[in-house]
DNA sequence: ACCTAAATCAATG
DNA sequence: CATTGATTTAGGT
């Protein structure tokens, strides 16, 4: 049994969507219904609020022997899976609409069907059943509806500019640190609160979410299965979540573009040679640890910083206070114990260069042994239906036998075997000390140098 | 008020 | 798509 936790997103004519086993187990990747199947999907729902077990063309299933979800939120293991209800109910400006169907997946439509109490605006949430052939025939869907009748409203055309405020009803404990969550990583616990919220009222709303664009990439990262996703990945991730972000996509398009390259904290992986596609995958740094275990999500108390640039490039010095601060370079292995950075482990001996202590306090035992993370061709984010693509296991030897990077479009030398997601997909990437892992721990943080280069201004 | 992280616009490849 | 510069905005102290 799956659970389709969201769509992530809408190409041409059909829709992807994340999947979760719901014993936690195993993550199945993503799946692509067609859409006439999602239109069975919410015309099941319209009709019934009982959840229904259907195949991938949306026929029902007869035979619905297998366990289904009542509330299409909580599984066994107890864990939350939230939403898709406006992934499904609505589609961002742009994304097309069927416009021979009954349902118009479009979000002005949906604003309208909100407003006049349609069954459109109701959340949901499917389950698909996946029988151990992995043939999409035999494949069958369980929809299971999510009654609330507290959605948000349909926007109104104001402009993104003037949605500024978190939702009032986000309670957050930004104080909440890993010594209360039993280490848990602190931005996919503050990704929970947003299923919760979304949970709760069926959509998160129209509001800016309070996430800056690097906070908002890393929990699109970290919720991924392989903590990596592709550019297209985290836009659609970003939009599935948050319907802010379904305007204006050329501008926070670009931010985030510009935050990935800019930003330390953000690496590159190389594209398996073999998938087709462009543009290549991006991670999370395996040092740049809790970048917000100061509580907040939209500044972090200093930036991730890798290395100096060898060469700064010239700054435009408008005032003389104004000087350019030397960035910061990642140094030693981190001690075993960083695991709080709220608790004040800091690594550094003494504070000869504060900088520096501020930068290794973001550093966390997140940051500690090698990052299990692989090519990943199911990310919720990705427009893919590979459901059991062959992981990319990188020979060490070719990280071993590489010079260090100089070239500002060398790509993260990351390429590592995922094989369990279970423990990843609630608690960050899975972090393991195989030594069949390529292990960047292993080697001299200085190692880092080339492959980012950013100054510090 | 100050520092600087983050956002934005945009040129370039 | 990716990088980078320049500039503005705004969070946090």
């Amino acid at each position: 049994m799956l659970t389709v936790v969201y769509c992530v997103g809408v190409l041409d004519s059909s829709m992807f969507f994340g999947l979760h086993s719901c014993d936690g187990k195993k993550f199945k990747g993503s799946i692509k219904l067609a859409w006439k199947t999602v239109q069975k999907l919410i015309t099941l729902f319209s009709n019934s609020m009982e959840p229904k077990l259907i195949n991938t063309r949306g026929e029902e299933n007869i035979n619905p022997s297998k366990q289904t979800l009542s509330n299409g939120y909580t599984n066994q293991d107890g864990m939350t899976h939230a939403l898709a209800s406006h992934s499904i109910n609505t589609v961002a400006n742009g994304y097309p609409s069927n416009t021979n169907s009954m349902i118009h997946f479009n979000y002005n439509l949906y604003a309208t069907a909100n407003q006049s109490g349609s069954n459109y605006s109701k959340p949901t949430t499917a389950l698909i059943e996946q029988s151990g052939n992995s043939s999409l025939g035999s494949t069958s869907v369980t929809v299971s509806p999510v009654s609330s009748d507290s959605c948000s409203s349909g926007r109104n055309s104001s402009s993104p500019d003037s949605f500024v405020s978190a939702s009032p009803g986000q309670s957050v404990d930004r104080a909440y640190s890993s010594s209360m969550n039993g280490g848990q990583d602190l931005t996919l616990h503050e990704f929970e609160i947003v299923q919760e919220k979304i949970k709760r009222e069926g959509t998160y709303g129209i509001t800016k979410p309070p996430y800056s664009y690097i906070s908002l990439i890393s929990m699109a990262m970290k919720q991924s299965p392989k903590g990596q996703l592709s550019l297209s990945g985290i836009y659609n991730w970003i939009m599935g979540i948050f319907p802010f972000y379904r305007d204006n996509q050329q501008r926070w398009q670009n931010s985030v573009r510009h935050s990935l390259s800019f930003n330390d904290c953000f690496v590159k992986v190389a594209r398996p040679l073999n998938e087709p596609g462009k543009g290549c995958y991006w991670t999370l740094h395996e040092k740049c640890g809790e970048m917000f275990g100061n509580g907040g999500h939209l500044r972090r108390q200093s930036r991730f910083k890798v290395k100096e640039r060898a060469q700064p490039k010239k700054k435009k010095i408008t005032n003389s206070k104004q000087t350019v601060v030397p960035k910061i370079e990642i140094k030693e292995e981190e001690p075993d114990e960083l695991s709080n950075p709220s608790l004040g482990a800091s690594p550094v001996t003494a504070a000869e260069q504060q900088e520096d202590v501020k930068t290794m306090q973001n550093v966390t035992s997140a940051a500690a042994g090698a990052v299990s993370v692989s090519h990943d061709h199911s990310s919720w984010g990705e427009a893919s239906n590979h459901y059991q693509s062959a992981p990319v296991i990188s020979s060490p030897q070719i990280f071993e036998a590489a010079e260090p990077q100089t070239n500002l479009n060398d790509l993260y030398p990351l390429s590592y075997e995922y094989n369990d997601f279970s423990t990843s997909i609630h608690q960050s990437q899975n972090y393991s000390s195989n030594s069949s892992f390529y292990n960047p721990a292993g080697s001299n943080v200085n190692d880092y140098d080339g492959y980012e280069n950013t100054i510090y201004r």
